[in-house]
DNA sequence: CTGTTAGCGCCTTCAA
DNA sequence: TTGAAGGCGCTAACAG
């Protein structure tokens, strides 16, 4: 790889005005640009970032941890993400942390190594992370939480509106004629899940319904174990739901399974609602209604956030916490309920 | 960010002595390194990696550059990548150049100014990219292409056996009792999708069908165009085929979608067989039969590749072309054709 | 407008 | 086993 320095020799000029020509901080005459322009070609001079990094102490680059990138919901945030950074004239690394704690400790230590200038993070399942976020925090690395939010840290934070998407889901469900509407959430640590099952619960109780929590079904992000926590659930027949509403797609694919398994189907014997797209085109059945979450608009909120807080330095102390609203996109499996049997 | 400076004098010892236990280089007196680590851990201190790439000129970081990670294919080779690259001790950084030969030019120039050691490549569709290749390779960047393979181009290159496949698609087909198979390809600049098609002429000759030109349908890689242009072919009765096969995930969406906004289905109107998984799980119908390729192992083994090319130096001239072996998951969309039918 | 030069933080001889 | 010092490639004063 050619340097500054050879450039700067072909060029027949000192590498201080290679550098002006590149930066453009300094002006240039036309014909010393030329020719330092020329020799770049020539060259194929790609200049070096790592020893500009060095000597500006700015790398342009952010980084972004998520759980896991085969989840269609992350590769889209990344996205949005990657889109906003650039548009700044920032890159950025995607790394997985593959839902584990240590992983993602050693992942934080690695962006910060490799000088990011701020990092994107949705956290991983596991992971207490309170002390860790507020070394992150105090040692001044901006830091953006996305979609997973961590309990008591003052930190900046781009979600889903959780609560009112849980309430839409669930009024959903209830317009269309069903009433005991089982939820299946994910492990109730993670905030969102917490918060969603915190919507379902509003709407029931605005439309007058008691709360069951026979109907509350918590599970982890393991679609099989999900599948046969469902089954065993579905199986006493005396307490099925007439409905189901999962807190998000790995969830939801466990449970659509044990419906099936128990010879089920939705809508015929049940309705299904879930978080999250279940396949790439609704041209397969069952057709299921699905909360969309606006996954690249919360890459995009938070990457520019992040900037925000990276050019305006330190000095904005607020917490900003943006909530995006998710959108229902109604489809066969919640089709209305048949009179005869909303007499049951 | 407390630099290594620091740390030497809040352990007493010189930088070189830090950066001795740091690096395991040189053996350190027992007193001495728990000094140095304690101090390390009091600060928090992170190595700076951009100083220490300076000076060592390697970053020990790769790149891998795909058309667009939120189609569910580059994921998979992305985890498959990293995960390889982790075991080495190197970092990947992943970037998306949507299918643009600028993007990519760009990205490719950014990635070496970021000082990667080398580069994982999924050349964008569109791309004139043989003497961009050339330059980089001559340039001396270590490079491998996944799943598409330049024309002409001394790289080394790990994909699926893309010939095997095609044929072993349309084998199955005629297998199941069917023979006017339609084959609905991308761009077929893309040499995968030529091999593709090969593969099914290949498969057809054997078993002694004509080729016909009317059931070669090459589309691009843009879902609605696909599904007007299969709208259109599907709409002429007389010369409807009894099989479609689609060559890509994108390309056969439309297809399948052009199949029901004609009124038809699969398998009774007719069979449908796809490269790569359409849904998350096979519980939803139609269940398309599937040829699937092994995208975490062409990762992985082309990270494997690349951090052989760079440990071993540029020793190694020979080019390496990997072909790895795709899957057939056979469902419904290909269930034998009823006697009475073939009969046609 | 152009050239010269001092570091950025770290690793690596080399000498002690 | 430890410390001192040079320099990786670049930018940003500063001097001319």
């Amino acid at each position: 790889m050619p340097t500054i320095k050879e450039v700067a020799e072909r060029a027949g000029v000192s590498v201080g005005t290679v550098s002006h020509v590149i930066t453009g901080s300094v002006p240039v005459s036309e014909d010393l640009r030329v020719r330092v322009q020329t020799a770049i070609r020539d060259l194929d001079y790609h200049p070096n970032h790592v020893a500009r990094s060095l000597k500006t102490s700015r790398t342009r680059t952010l980084g972004i941890i998520v759980p896991d990138m085969t989840i269609s919901f992350f590769p889209q945030i990344i996205r949005g993400a990657e889109f906003a950074a650039r548009e700044r004239g920032y890159s950025l690394i995607a790394v997985n942390s593959i839902e584990s704690a240590e992983r993602q400790t050693e992942l934080l230590s690695l962006l910060r190594s490799q000088q990011v200038e701020g990092i994107l993070l949705v956290i991983a399942a596991g992971s207490t992370t309170a002390s860790e976020m507020m070394r992150l925090i105090d040692a001044g690395v901006p830091v953006v939480c996305l979609d997973r939010v961590p309990e008591g840290v003052p930190v900046d934070s781009v979600s889903v509106e959780n609560v009112t998407a849980g309430a839409m889901g669930t009024d959903h469900l209830l317009q269309m004629g069903y009433r005991r509407i089982a939820i299946v959430t994910g492990p109730l640590d993670l905030k969102n899940e917490q918060r969603r099952l915190e919507g379902y619960q509003q709407s029931l109780r605005r439309a007058g319904i008691a709360l069951d929590d026979d109907l509350v079904w918590q599970g982890n992000l393991r679609t099989e174990d999900l599948e046969s926590m469902c089954r065993e659930r579905l199986s006493d027949l005396s307490r099925r739901p007439d409905a189901i509403f999962c807190t998000n797609g790995p969830t939801a694919l466990g449970a659509l399974r044990a419906v099936r398994s128990c010879g089920l189907s939705t809508p015929d014997d049940l309705a299904f609602l879930t978080f999250d797209e279940l396949t790439v085109d609704d041209l397969f059945r069952p057709a299921i209604t699905t909360i969309v979450q606006p996954a690249y608009e919360i890459g995009h909120k938070a990457s520019e956030l992040l900037l925000e807080r990276i050019e305006q330095g330190k000095s904005r102390k607020d917490v900003q916490t943006v909530r995006l609203p998710a959108k229902l996109r109604v489809r066969e499996s919640t089709r209305k309920k048949p009179a005869h049997d909303a007499v049951n």
